[in-house]
DNA sequence: GTGATTTCTTAACAAAAGATAATTTGCTAT
DNA sequence: ATAGCAAATTATCTTTTGTTAAGAAATCAC
């Protein structure tokens, strides 16, 4: 599981294999909820095996922005340098292998990385690769129809078209699910 | 115009004059475009008094997409990370005056701050400022009608009502200009 | 496997948005 | 001041989406 990043630094196994420790793995069923809009989450999560999503409750209705694959992180505030305490639920939508850590405990380490210079570069990676991310769903949103947002997706990120429940995704792509129901029969013929 | 960055690092100020002296002052008239879509821009720019758009052609209609004021930034390359070549064209709104600097120089100062921790961190706020922004937005387009982003912007970001004509908020907003023309005459009563 | 629950589809109607064009308003330049 | 141009509004018509409700299909629990 943590291979991958440990790869990637591999004179940094000392600090890393440490950082390992920390984790507890877990097996979940689906609808499994992480953490809860609201509360202020005390744990940090990895995903093994499994998919997950966030959502938050807009006058009664659910709306999931964004979904969670394997080797992918979540925690309760969506960057760790802004704090803001989750808005959003995150749940498992399929039985789920999941690694977890206690936030204390990621703060420490987060700091010391802080120190090593190619972790923050790594961390700047990041951010521009996520800030990339949502502008290039944003700019879907105004230049695109429903319609062409759902085949881009389609396109794009096929796993999501096939792994996620349609009334998901309906919301993630800003219209209800009956809408999205009919958009793929008008795609059908 | 600088002022407010060198307070921000006043032990930096010999590298920061240093900065400075590669910038170049004009002042242009509205409609003054500073580069254009397809072009990989030479320039990065500072504001110091006016307001300008980022647009590009979506199917033959321009769709505006951001909007830059006062003591803000603009390059081609929206992060300097993820070298992006421009697919976007940016123009004054009002007339401006402007501050420029060659890109080529702009690279040097760059990489000469990446060895200053404080500023990478700085950085990486930035980074993560624009993240947050971007997400921001993008919620607004699956939770809220156009109506509802009309007044979200009208309360968070009155200026930008202010001082652009309308036609440049509906593409921002997602819209036709004669969709927010009937929303306003709609809000008006 | 069978019943129960959830998800997806379809239908009918209301509300909103897109497209196009005509009209009005506002601004700029001379 | 006024002619000319660009921006905003209004009107008409078509298309799409939202809403609600009912029915079909798929999934889950036992």
């Amino acid at each position: 599981m943590f291979d991958l990043i440990k790869d990637k630094f591999p004179h940094l196994k000392d600090k890393w294999d440490d950082f390992v420790s920390y984790y507890h793995r877990v097996e979940v069923p689906a609808k499994t909820v992480l953490f809860k809009e609201g509360e202020i989450s005390q744990k940090a999560w990895l995903i093994e095996k499994g998919c997950l999503r966030a959502w938050f409750n807009n006058n009664g209705k659910d709306v999931t922005f964004q979904f969670f694959f394997e080797n992918e992180a979540v925690s309760g505030a969506e960057s760790f340098r802004k704090k803001i305490p989750g808005f959003f639920t995150v749940e498992t939508i399929e039985p789920s292998i999941l690694h977890w850590i206690h936030k204390k405990d990621l703060d420490k380490i987060m700091s010391d990385m802080d120190q090593i210079p190619e972790m923050k570069n790594n961390m700047l990676d990041i951010a521009f690769e996520r800030q990339y991310h949502y502008m290039k769903h944003f700019l879907s949103f105004i230049k695109d129809t429903p319609e062409q947002r759902y085949l881009n997706l389609l396109k794009e990120k096929p796993h999501i078209v096939q792994r996620v429940p349609q009334q998901y995704i309906a919301t993630y792509l800003g219209i209800t699910p009956v809408s999205l129901s009919r958009i793929r029969n008008r795609l059908a013929r």
